[in-house]
DNA sequence: CTATAATCCTATCGGTTTACTAGGTTTTAA
DNA sequence: TTAAAACCTAGTAAACCGATAGGATTATAG
């Protein structure tokens, strides 16, 4: 399952990549057009930012920008940094590998061996969408 | 995420599914093999029975025994009985759908046309993958 | 008939995560 | 100087997870 704060900052970048031009977009106006919590959208929103997705400008008429154009933001990379991994196990993961500690030999492990299936399926969509296509309406 | 529940009774329904005779096999057995904790096992199986995939047998030489073949059993029908929906989003899934309270219009949601696309992609690989796939070895 | 082995059932519990909320501080533009 | 915005820290109620506890029930073997 997609956590709100992961399902809110999509929503938000999208939100933001959507609008012609480059002025900062404030929280409260995102928070009101996308029915979310300011004050738990300004945390997500901080978040973006220092990860790099957003730039911000402080005090009055400032707000939140996208440091990169809308398609060369993969929603892989979004995801990470707000949800985490994108494998459903994290002996399968590529970016947040762990071993299982119940399972001996990863190799014959009748679950590791689907769930590797999953997160290709996975990563191909989340890979092969950018932020661009997700935020032009229908 | 895979809970621990779901990934621990793939794990035993594919223990079972490599047993070439059909004589019932214990949850201490499955427990010991895979490393699962017998009482927590326990409660899978119960559940795994209950909602038709596993028979059993009470008493001394008995244990659970799969009712189906497992070519016939779809990794989706797993999954959905242990984990639940297999989208990331409720307002996407199939068996489990629920409207988001924050969205006034699913067909213009960002979020809602990259789930079904993710779903879609995971739907392919869990529907294709029987319990005979996974229980295979290498 | 009895001992034992197994499933079945209910309840509980500590820890973690989630989705916020509260209450401010700091910075900037008008 | 005022107001508007981002920024920061902390807390918190509720849910969920991964077990554990303690038995009740049933079936088999001897």
């Amino acid at each position: 399952m997609l956590s709100k704060k992961t399902k809110y900052g999509i929503k938000a970048l999208a939100y933001i990549a959507r609008k012609k031009d480059r002025k900062p977009v404030q929280a409260s106006e995102i928070s009101e057009n996308e029915n979310i919590s300011q004050k738990f959208l300004e945390s997500i929103m901080l978040e973006l930012r220092k990860s790099g997705f957003l730039g911000s400008k402080k005090g009055k008429g400032g707000g939140y920008y996208l440091i990169k154009e809308p398609g060369e933001i993969r929603m892989t990379a979004v995801i990470r940094v707000l949800e985490g991994p994108i494998a459903m196990v994290p002996c399968v993961s590529l970016n947040y590998y762990e071993k299982c500690d119940d399972c001996p030999d990863e190799n014959t492990c009748s679950v590791h061996k689907l769930m590797i299936q999953v997160r290709d399926a996975s990563l191909q969509v989340l890979g092969e969408n950018t932020l661009e296509d997700i935020a032009s309406l229908q």
